[in-house]
DNA sequence: AGACGATAGATGCAGTTGCATCAAGCTTGA
DNA sequence: TCAAGCTTGATGCAACTGCATCTATCGTCT
C-alpha cells in the first residue's frame, strides 16, 4: 500500500525529452523566421489553416478546434492578422454573432514566403536527423499520447 | 535543379505530432499544478536543479545553462522565488558581480508538493501510454533530435 | 411572445515575455 | 596601471498571455 507514484525513470526520461526538444526546436525554427523578418509561427498555424479551408473561409471557433489557441488568443491574433492585410473578416449570413474568416492574396504570399522557411527548418530540424521509418515510428509513438482522441 | 525544398511528409508529420503533443501535455501538467494552488512549472525546473546542486547552489548563469530559459527570464524568476521565500541570494566570494542561489527548507517543501501532482501528471500523460521499451525509444530518437549535443 | 440558458467573439487588467540596453565587476594586454 | 572588451545580472518598455467578464446573438422551452 505505498502512496508513492512517482514515475517510472523511463517516463520521467521521455517527458524531460520531449519538453526539452520540442521547447528547442520550436525556438529554432522561430529565430529562423525572425531572421527572415517574418510573422512568427503561430501566425503559420493559422494562414495554412485558412489556406486549407480555401474560399470559404472558417469561424474562429473553427480555428480554436483545429490549432491548439485559447479563444482570447484566437480573437487577437486575427485581429492582427487583419491589421496586417492577411486576412478578411465577413460577416455570416445566418449567425448574427459570427463572423468568417478568409486569408486573401495578400495572406497567402506571407504563408507561402513563411513555409520556405519553416519547411527548411523542419527538413533540417528533424527531416535530415532521422529516416523515414524512424519518423514515422516518433509519429505513431506520440499519437499515442495525445490527450483527447484529436485529429492530427 | 528543382530549387524545392519541402519536408519529406514523414518530417512535416512527425514535426507536426512533436508539436501538438508536446504543448498539449505541458499545459495537461501545467492544469494540475494550477488546479492543487501550485506554482507554474517554470518554478519547478529551477528549484530542481537547485535541489540536486545542494548547499553549494548555483549561480544564474548556470541555472541558464542546465534550463532552456532566457538570462531575463531566469532573472525574474530568481526574484519571485526569492520574493516567496524560496531561495535565497548570497553574494559570491571571488565575484563581486555574481550571486549564489541557494534553496532553503520553504523551496524544498514547495519542490516536493510539486513533484507530488507533477509526477502524477507524468505518469498519467506518458508513464500508463506508452511501455518501458516505447518510452526508451522516444527518448533515444527524441535525443537524436537535440541541437547542441546538450546533457540530459 | 418572452424568459432562460448557451454560444460567439471582444476586451480590461494584471502578470509575463522578449528585446535592447545598462551598470558593475572582471580579465587581458600593452 | 589602465583602457578595451568580456561576463554577470538587472531593468525599462512594448508586446503578448491568461483570466475573468462582457455584449450580442441564438436556440429552446413554455
Amino acid at each position: 500500500m505505498t502512496e508513492k507514484a512517482t514515475p517510472s525513470p523511463e517516463a520521467i526520461k521521455a517527458w524531460a525529452r520531449l519538453m526539452r526538444v520540442s521547447r528547442q526546436l520550436m525556438e529554432s525554427a522561430e529565430e529562423a523566421l525572425k531572421a527572415s523578418g517574418l510573422p512568427p509561427l503561430a501566425w503559420y498555424d493559422v494562414l495554412h489553416e485558412l489556406a486549407e479551408a480555401g474560399e470559404g473561409g472558417l469561424r474562429p471557433f473553427q480555428l480554436i478546434e483545429r490549432t491548439l489557441f485559447a479563444q482570447y488568443n484566437i480573437s487577437r491574433l486575427l485581429a492582427r492578422l487583419e491589421a496586417d492585410g492577411l486576412v478578411e473578416k465577413l460577416p455570416v449570413a445566418d449567425d448574427g454573432r459570427g463572423q468568417t474568416i478568409r486569408i486573401n492574396a495578400n495572406g497567402r504570399e506571407t504563408r507561402r514566403q513563411m513555409w520556405a522557411v519553416y519547411g527548411r527548418s523542419i527538413t533540417e530540424l528533424v527531416g535530415a536527423k532521422l529516416s523515414a521509418d524512424e519518423l514515422t515510428m516518433v509519429s505513431a509513438l506520440l499519437g499515442r499520447l495525445r490527450q483527447p482522441p484529436a485529429s492530427d
